[in-house]
DNA sequence: TTGCATGCAAATTTTTTGCAGCCAG
DNA sequence: CTGGCTGCAAAAAATTTGCATGCAA
């Protein structure tokens, strides 16, 4: 365990060194923060969530938006008026939301390549996507029974 | 052209009634706006466009959030601190956001239908998806050749 | 008439910024 | 070493709330 944890330690240095970042502990963590999060969190929860409440807000926030615009963290859009992240290395996976009671369930084979092609293909003024957004919004189960 | 107008007034008057909320001048000045905008606008964007900047910033924020969850109205994720809206009933379209210049492009058939009974059929929670968002952001041309 | 909508002002929440000191490379 | 990171404090931006008044249905 203590060896797979090493690994990723290494794996997640070398994604901060490959996008011109320094691997700082406080960088680290976050992205240790989010590895162990069930679900997308918002800055205030991954603050809380660092080991006692380690790092200035400023520096969470300096963190997130270095993160995301190297690649390594994925913003999702949950209809609230603040952003949720998530590790975006956990391959092409998206959410299922309830409007309601905010329940959140994974759901993969987006099968976005072909959507991308596609929009490429009619585009004038783009030649690459790089990254994309998809959520899918509605009543959960228990929520449309009511 | 005047006909025309009052056509769509009628309209968002309906559609108004219908999710169960009152035909005010300010909501319906809102839809217009969106209506006349080339892109998605944020709330500060929003309440600029509004004849002589009419209405308080209040009664804009209770406005947008009455009408997205009417569902006559759709906020849009491109990767900011805060959100930005357009009308719904555009049909299915999205959009193709450079990360850099922030330039927005239109795309259309995502064809979402088979991602969302490919999703409904793996879930258990879930049974029905009433919106979806569907981004793509990457480097324009322009952007790509700096 | 009557309860939903709005304006106004203030509070709260969220995000950004300047600057000095520190540490990863 | 030294330039990128961070903490601290303060400011700026975005969103919400309470209450009195007004208007759509």
């Amino acid at each position: 365990m203590i060896q797979i944890m090493k690994k990723e330690q290494q794996e997640r240095k070398k994604q901060l060194h490959s996008m011109g970042s320094r691997a700082t502990p406080g960088r680290l963590e976050v992205l240790s923060v989010l590895e162990k999060a069930d679900r997308p969190l918002n800055v205030e929860e991954i603050k809380k969530r660092l080991k006692g409440d380690s790092l200035d807000q400023a520096t969470v926030y300096r963190i997130i938006n270095a993160l995301r615009d190297g690649g390594l963290i994925r913003q999702i859009d949950f209809l609230k008026t603040h952003a949720y992240f998530e590790l975006s290395d956990k391959h092409d996976h998206h959410h299922l939301i309830c409007v309601q009671c905010q329940k959140i369930e994974d759901f993969t084979g987006c099968n976005f390549q072909s959507i991308v092609q596609k929009a490429l293909k009619n585009s004038k003024q783009f030649k690459t996507v790089t990254q994309h957004s998809l959520e899918l919004f509605g009543l959960c189960n228990t929520c449309s029974k009511k």
